[in-house]
DNA sequence: TCTAATTTGTGCGTATGTATG
DNA sequence: GCATACATACGCACAAATTAG
């Protein structure tokens, strides 16, 4: 029941209570149990006696376990109340994190304490912060992003501590996940709006490799190539020259910032001359020039459901729904 | 292990610290190795004990090593390359963190890892984030926003190594900072924008305690008293019935979203029936509604000067400019 | 009742890190 | 760089209470 690691640099006597805080948690003990004895635990762990009682006189003054001379130490209660430390991962820091980190939060409760940490891409820092952390926390929410090859990093942590979040690369399919499936989203919901897309000539899709999931360019291509639309894939609207009848697919907010000007000082007009579906739903989009129509996943139930997962300590594979949303830019 | 050369113009607390990176690197040591204690590196090479300590705590903050009272000094990382790492806590997780947070690592440059905390407006969650990694970062860069007495944990770091950013309270003002003037910045503003002010018959600011600082409900009251303006101050837009000629200031983009609904469904014409100041300027004000006026802070200017600070190991007190920016919703 | 074994409780010593002058 | 006081971690020895035989 008692496991102590040498050379982990965790005190062994913290050790002791977090195995007995464990046993208490997952069952193992229950309320009257006797726990072993100071010399039992001792022996079959090669303590000191007095490492032991440092750790059962803890546990005492906590209100946790008494103690009856001469005969035991006894559990009096199973309320251990330890705090619980999640290790948030993710890719950088933008808005749409907004809603995940607060939903995530909000149906954890109480308690339990969520560190975030931002690779920004970097494959480095990624396994610095796996490694550096490694241990430390009880559950791990890993967002890689489209950084490939972190599954080696990963494989450090404790399986069943942890989640994939929003990208699942091929190389991560054994841990449970709340991931978005770009690809067929993006058809999905290009293929709801056909109706309105075949008023434009084109199709353009502003796709940053370093920062956008490959699977939005593969069902971006899929839907042209099945609906035989004319199309293009760019990597930034600098120097962009507008044309009237296309329609532009936008996942970042800046890039939706400069085309919405563009498109004032070159006074063409929003959903007849040009075209506008943004990638990723925020606040504002609903008011922005009358209502920019969006296709995004639900970033609340996204954080919700993995709170639950992680409470539940389910481990499923949750595929989170994306949905369109037609407002007057299209 | 550790191997000290004189007179060869290296401090010795240097060559403490590379001879432990060098093993480190080789291998020799890994992470959750205990390391040899001061007193054994002091006793084994003729050396002071402060000197070792001063090598032991470079190794700290860098989070290279860490410390056990009463056990010794084991390594938590075997990534040698960050040179520094700063402590970053904020109040909550909000878009307006996007800019100011981007800025600073921007210009902080590589090799210094910032890792972000919130303190979700709660003193208890507060003290706890700055009591587990008192002496883990080089630097502390805090945001109390209207978190009051937060002096007294602040207090537990080491002065030379605290920023304050946004709110500065009465008991932090021997700390370097960066901050907003709340009243004097939205009186002055306010009072910038008096020809389009007095077209209405009053102003209404939504102002939640939990959350806004006090300093914006105190210039406000006096721009309005300065001025004989009719005002009200309240605490949300739920419920509120908009009557022609009013004037809102709004902080946050939740209730902006909200009246600028409202306006729609009751067909009022914004910057004549109703008008909006907004707190705080994020990308898409500037198309939203034709353009929100906005009193902001620049928060690139915000990230960019603390990184600068802490590069130039400055300890300034330096307020933020505050600028209004005068779209259509005025 | 006595004895031995087991168990909790207490005192003291050593090693280590921390803080201060 | 040195000296000192202090807190924490760990270990050993012994006393006191309980239990089994």
């Amino acid at each position: 029941m008692i496991t102590i690691k040498k050379k982990i640099g965790v005190p062994k006597y913290k050790q002791i209570i977090n195995s007995i805080e464990d046993a208490i948690v997952s069952g193992t003990l229950k309320k009257g149990d006797q726990i072993p004895s100071i010399n039992t635990v001792k022996d079959n762990n090669n303590l000191s006696r007095d490492t032991v009682l440092t750790a059962f006189n803890e546990l005492k003054s906590r209100g946790i376990i008494h103690s009856i001379v001469g005969k035991g130490y006894y559990v009096s209660s199973e309320n251990v109340n330890v705090t619980q430390k999640i290790f948030l991962l993710f890719d950088e820091l933008n808005s749409f994190k907004e809603d995940l980190y607060n939903a995530f939060l909000e149906h954890l409760g109480e308690n339990i304490q969520v560190d975030i940490f931002f690779h920004h891409f970097n494959k480095n820092i990624f396994s610095k912060l796996i490694h550096d952390n490694s241990g430390d926390y009880n559950y791990y929410v890993i967002m890689p992003a489209n950084l490939k090859g972190t599954s080696e990093f990963i494989a450090l942590l404790l399986q069943e501590k942890v989640y994939i979040l929003d990208q699942v690369h091929d190389d991560l399919l054994d841990y449970p996940s709340i991931y978005q499936n770009f690809e067929k989203d993006i058809f999905n919901n290009l293929t709801n709006a056909l109706h309105l897309i075949v008023r434009y000539n084109k199709l353009i899709l502003v796709f940053s490799e370093a920062k956008q999931p490959e699977g939005m360019l593969k069902g971006f291509e899929l839907f042209c190539a099945s609906n035989t639309l004319n199309f293009e894939v760019i990597q930034s609207l600098k120097d962009r020259m507008l044309k009237k009848g296309e329609l532009y697919i936008i996942p970042d907010d800046k890039s939706l910032l400069r085309i919405i000007k563009k498109i004032k000082s070159e006074e063409l007009k929003l959903a007849i001359d040009i075209g506008i579906i943004s990638y990723n739903d925020t606040l504002l989009k609903e008011i922005v020039e009358g209502g920019i129509t969006t296709i995004s996943t639900d970033f609340n139930l996204m954080g919700k459901r993995l709170a639950e997962m992680i409470l539940n300590k389910e481990q499923l594979k949750i595929e989170n729904p994306n949905n369109l949303i037609i407002r007057n830019s299209l």
